[in-house]
DNA sequence: GACCAGATTGTCT
DNA sequence: GACAATCTGGTCA
């Protein structure tokens, strides 16, 4: 199946975080393809979202997040984890989509192997656990959503009932409602509101 | 199931 | 030197 066209990610960040649910992302590594449907994500925009590290202007870090749609941007969190974003914004902007839950799919032995652990359902409910399941690492920031190992392509067409929340973890633009989930999916992150 | 503390490091001030 | 877009394993129930 084809990779979605960069088209779709050179868009306001907030209508392409709620247009990834239901879509697959997949990764293609050495030892076999590891994909899962995406069920949660989250928009963070440029240099007006408190919430964002864009909010600040550039940095070595968040550069990603100013360059190409399309693009990958994973960041080290917390001295153990990385979290795996979607460059998306209208251009001269800056702007990404954090994925912060997959349905797994396809490689689910792959998955138990890299995060040890033999359950399902915790494999890849969580942006730090998605990342480790997929074997996702800051090796891969940076790369293109279009060609190579890693790509996100159309899912299945049924319609789901998409809930806004507010974003987990954040201090500052806590008032808006960024974070999208699919209603009712088993694989939510294990937070509070479901 | 709810709540809490510890892990651990890159990045920015 | 502070702290972060988190997870795990402990305790108590």
């Amino acid at each position: 199946m084809a990779s979605l066209p960069l088209s779709f990610y050179a868009r306001n960040t907030v209508p392409v975080a709620r247009e990834l649910l239901g879509k697959i992302l997949q990764h293609d590594c050495n030892n076999g393809t590891i994909s899962g449907t995406i069920v949660e994500t989250e928009a963070y925009l440029g240099t007006e979202d408190p919430a964002s590290h864009a909010f600040k202007g550039v940095t070595r870090r968040n550069r990603p997040m100013f360059e190409e749609p399309g693009h990958v941007y994973i960041y080290f969190i917390y001295g153990n984890h990385y979290c795996f974003n979607v460059v998306a914004h209208p251009p001269d902007q800056a702007g990404a989509v954090l994925i912060r839950a997959l349905e797994p799919i396809e490689g689910i032995e792959l998955m138990q192997k890299y995060r040890r652990l033999s359950d399902k359902k915790n494999l890849t409910n969580g942006p730090g656990k998605l990342t480790r399941a997929l074997n996702l690492t800051k090796e891969h920031n940076g790369l293109t959503l279009t060609n190579g190992q890693l790509k996100i392509i159309e899912g299945s067409t049924v319609q789901y009932k998409i809930i806004a929340t507010p974003r987990i973890g954040i201090k500052q633009g806590t008032e808006k409602l960024f974070r999208f989930i699919i209603a009712g999916n088993r694989y939510l992150s294990n937070n509070r509101i479901h």
